[in-house]
RNA sequence: GGUCCCAUAGACUAACGGUUAGGUCACAAGCCUUUCACGCUUGCAGUAGGGGUUCGAAUCCCCUUGGGAUCACCA
């Protein structure tokens, strides 16, 4: 069989984090399987639809580096792929449910509606009462058509059959049993003339060729609906896989106000495109669990539907920010240099390629994000920089003061600015006094970096070069020493 | 509330019915070190509870409890 899947997400707005996984092992699933995989644009819903949504969508996938065979914006064979395209295909379908009484028209507004699930009194249960409603039931076909006639807006109800088990195979779960008792008379088509998602969805999958539906814990109980929609045309339905839900910290699906759900929101924050995708497979899957960094590569070889775990997975952050971290440390730091450099200029700063590399590997093992070390040593990029106080009051006292102005005299005399030669030096000279070179390097910190802890001192002093260290050392002695002191 | 799904430490997870229940994050301690990190070592911490089936159960079955999803002319 020819494996064939789809990410079938509404332009709502922005690619949701769970919809990244769902696209990913959709498409780990495909690239396994040397399968195709199919973006496909649900727009029925007209009043939710967001400017832009479709472009964000593809960017954000784009940018995950999920690629799909088949999509709006490259066409295909089984398109078109935006469901507000096909609207002739639903309409026809549902007419042939019509024909053959599978389905029926219904006439009900939605104040009778709220009314009917009022009089129930049980809120809960808001079942459409067909025999009671105004539909094709009560008044007949023959008025029914009447209406349509007369231009009353009208729906297309899926006839539901009483007392039947729907049973389907789910990859994941294994086997689930609905009755028809517990589904409602679905409406199919709406009085706008789109179909709603259950119809569409059916409707697609088949004419698509979708050989596995892959999806969201959340589309579970609605699978029998579809079941059932098969069943109506004679179609052997896809197999399903549902996908264990991402959770908030409290274990709700994951939603806003807890943080970011937007992929783009991350991309904006500077994460690593490989470490988020990393970190997103193995929420909910694992092919070995004693190994935490894969390639994409290996995560397509490894990928199988059966080993998707069935309980939700919660939305770590405090995890992320470790697999960036790693990955910062393994990635090529040229590539993070161009990163830097890119945001550098953002902030006002311009800085060499050579500079930005030289900071990468300086930094790398003391930041979560790139952006990061401009938290961590904006020393590195202004001489406008705060002192930390609390330290020059622990570090600087009388004999401090000629043990360095004596130091700072020899780099001034030093031609070389490496790293090593500053430390050979320094440690001969406070050798010489009989002193450690802990003694010295913390003050020496204080006046480069106005910071009491930071990457390894000399390196530092050498990156930042002879001349900037020099009036460093000079500005710190005509003007924040006495205004220390004063503080 | 009905229906459905789920249940290994605080979080992510591994374990043909046979392991001392393994790995990772977080947390703690130690080592390394010019500080902070990184790294390394060690530690803390788990099969929700109760019944079965079996020589043997985290694993299979049942019940209880807990959590979640869903029930729209939204997807």
């Amino acid at each position: 069989m020819d494996v064939r899947v789809r990410f079938a997400p509404s332009p709502t707005g922005y690619l949701h984090v769970g919809g990244l996984r769902t696209a990913l092992y959709n498409y780990l699933f495909a690239k396994h399987n040397n399968g195709k995989m199919i973006l496909r644009i649900e727009d029925t819903d007209r009043s939710r639809y967001v400017e832009n949504a479709i472009e964000n969508l593809i960017d954000s996938l784009k940018w995950a580096g999920i690629e799909y065979d088949e999509g709006p914006d490259i066409g295909g064979d089984y398109g078109p792929y935006k469901q507000s395209d096909r609207l002739e295909l639903y309409k026809k379908y549902a007419q042939e449910l019509l024909d053959s009484s599978k389905a029926y028209y219904a006439f009900d507004t939605s104040e009778e509606l709220t009314e009917m699930r009022k009089k129930n009194g049980d809120i809960f249960d808001p079942k459409y009462k067909r025999l009671e409603m105004n539909n094709q039931f009560t008044i007949g076909l023959e008025e029914s058509k009447k209406l349509i006639n007369n231009g009353v807006d009208y729906v297309i109800r899926l006839l539901v059959p009483e007392n039947e088990e729907i049973i389907f195979q789910d990859i994941i779960r294994g086997e689930i049993k609905v009755s028809t008792n517990d589904i409602d008379d679905q409406i199919l088509l709406k009085s706008d003339g789109y179909p709603t998602y259950h119809l569409a969805n059916v409707v697609d999958d088949y004419s698509m060729k979708i050989s596995h539906v892959i999806r969201g814990e959340e589309w579970l109980p609605s699978t029998p609906k579809h079941i059932l929609l098969y069943n109506s045309f004679n179609w052997e339905p896809p197999k399903f896989a549902h996908l264990p839900l991402l959770l908030n910290k409290d274990k709700s699906k994951l939603r806003k106000r807890q943080g970011s759900v937007a992929v783009e929101d991350y991309i904006q924050k500077g994460y690593l495109k490989d470490a988020f995708v990393n970190f997103i497979a193995l929420l909910g899957w694992n092919p070995t669990g004693d190994r935490e960094i894969y390639s994409i590569k290996e995560f397509i070889e490894y990928f199988n539907l059966e080993k998707v775990n069935k309980a939700g997975a919660v939305f770590d952050v405090q995890k992320l920010d470790w697999m960036n971290q790693q990955y910062i440390k393994l990635i090529n730091p040229e590539i993070l240099a161009e990163i830097l450099q890119i945001s550098a200029k953002k902030r006002n700063f311009e800085i060499t390629n050579e500079y930005s590399i030289k900071l990468i590997n300086l930094f790398k093992e003391r930041i979560v994000l790139v952006d990061d070390i401009f938290e961590v040593a904006p020393y590195m990029f202004t001489d406008n920089f705060d002192y930390d106080k609390e330290y020059f009051n622990k570090k600087w006292n009388e004999k401090t003061i000629s043990i360095i102005s004596k130091l700072l005299a020899i780099y001034e005399n030093t031609d070389e600015f490496s790293h090593s030669n500053l430390h050979n030096i320094t440690k001969e000279y406070v050798e010489n006094m009989g002193k450690k070179i802990t003694d010295v390097i913390h003050p020496i910190r204080l006046m480069i970096t106005g910071q009491s802890s930071g990457a390894s001192m000399f390196e530092t002093m050498e990156i930042l070069g002879k001349d900037r260290c020099m009036k460093r050392f000079k500005y710190f002695f005509d003007e924040i020493f006495i205004k220390l002191c004063n503080e």
